[in-house]
DNA sequence: CGCAAAGCTTGATTTAAATCAACAAAAAAA
DNA sequence: TTTTTTTGTTGATTTAAATCAAGCTTTGCG
């Protein structure tokens, strides 16, 4: 019995165990008998979570992280005025929840958009068997880093942007660049939600984000339709990313 | 000999071993004598970093995780046009160059701010020893998902903010939280660096800055005087943060 | 199918921040 | 010390984004 099950979903694409981030972590427990007995035991098989399904929520007790398969999820926070703040999003070959293995809580809720499934790792039983192997430890040492620095990136895309234009032209090449990691286009993006969550996101009103995307599509940056928008001129975009 | 050498230094504030971020990974080591002698082959001395020094640049290859004992660093990028933007702070008790694990090459410029002092871990001797000690990894995996935790909510405290205030509030109140991990106050805090580097950092203007620091003090949310901020109303800070 | 509801776009006006500019205060240099 | 330079503050004007408002498009539903 394998770890890794292919579910059949509608639109949704598909990072397979061949090219999933928790590869490094699954690798070294495929090699001998015993070892895969090791590995049901932690790395359950995939978890199929439904349309807009909390795959967790704020200051629940955390017993698990996640590794995205396929489709995306939305992280948000409640402020204490009651109202909900998208503080981003998670992609096939992705974590969620990682920062929990310090905080034994998770500190936002993790909502899928859509169809989507995942890879649960259960983290008592990823502790025990940590021990008993040390390759797996320096491959969970070697994700943890990889999502640290897309987190970084991440950070960069909208940290010191002076305007709304430069703030979105960042955001999606930061989008762009993660869908790459699992689709086949660089240039392309199907987005995963509609426009007033991406302006919740990035901090500004809906119309203003309407307005910067005709401007993009009329100055030939980009075209748009509906939720499938396609990079015309990278060169430009990024000029105004870095403005 | 001990890994941690205490070393005198003008107007900063040390975080000494016993409260040191890099304790758990110290600390396995300091079990028997054999221990030690692994510990001292990869976990150097404390290493003096001097007044705006670079700790390490953009795209050089990374040969070691550094850990902040004493003083602050800035990190910046270089956009194509030269132009320097700061994408972050770090201060005592928090990893830098920790994405590196992954990447094998840093992502940004990492400049000492002041006098510091930096505990230096090599990745290659790290990645030998932790096969040989899984607690080693253990709590250097809990050390990254801490590190997680720490970007997620400095990506929390810039993100969607629509006004130049609550960018603001978010950042002072993020800052004097990350203070409080190694000092006494709660609510005084030692910016740093100078208003331009503030301003850069959050992407306005400094004299956007300064008209807010002023408008924050009339109202009698803070008081600042050259660079020592103290927080006088924190709950209407917190309430501009989340506005 | 027609209707309602939600989501998206565009226009006119108001408001917040950038810009331009002058000056004050502090730090560094002569 | 005085002068120079850097750093920080405040004012007037311009510009970009929020807000208010209307219309359009798509989606879902009885």
């Amino acid at each position: 019995m394998t770890t890794c099950i292919k579910v059949k979903q509608p639109n949704t694409k598909y990072i397979d165990c061949d090219n999933c981030s928790m590869q490094p972590i699954c690798l070294p427990l495929k090699a001998g008998k015993t070892e895969v007995s090791i590995m049901d035991s932690y790395l359950s098989k995939r978890n199929i979570v439904n349309i807009s399904a909390p795959l967790f929520q704020e200051n629940e007790n955390a017993d698990a992280i996640y590794a995205v398969c396929s489709g995306s999820f939305k992280l948000t926070e409640t402020s204490p005025e009651r109202r909900e703040k998208v503080i981003g999003f998670r992609f096939p070959g992705e974590l969620i929840g990682e920062d929990a293995i310090h905080t034994k809580h998770y500190n936002y809720n993790a909502v899928a958009v859509g169809n989507t499934s995942v890879c649960k790792i259960d983290l008592a039983e990823l502790n025990a068997c940590g021990k008993l192997m040390p390759e797996l430890q320096l491959n969970l040492i070697s994700l943890l880093s990889k999502q640290n620095s897309m987190l970084r990136e991440e950070f960069t895309s909208v940290v010191a942007k002076h305007t709304a234009e430069s703030l979105l032209a960042a955001f999606i090449l930061n989008m762009v660049k993660r869908n790459a990691q699992y689709q086949d286009s660089e240039t392309k993006l199907h987005l995963p939600v509609g426009r007033d969550v991406i302006a919740n996101h990035l901090g500004f009103r809906r119309e203003t984000l309407s307005r910067i995307f005709s401007k993009f599509q009329h100055k030939g940056l980009l075209s748009i339709h509906a939720k499938n928008l396609e990079i015309l001129d990278l060169v430009g975009l990024k000029s105004i990313a870095y403005s």
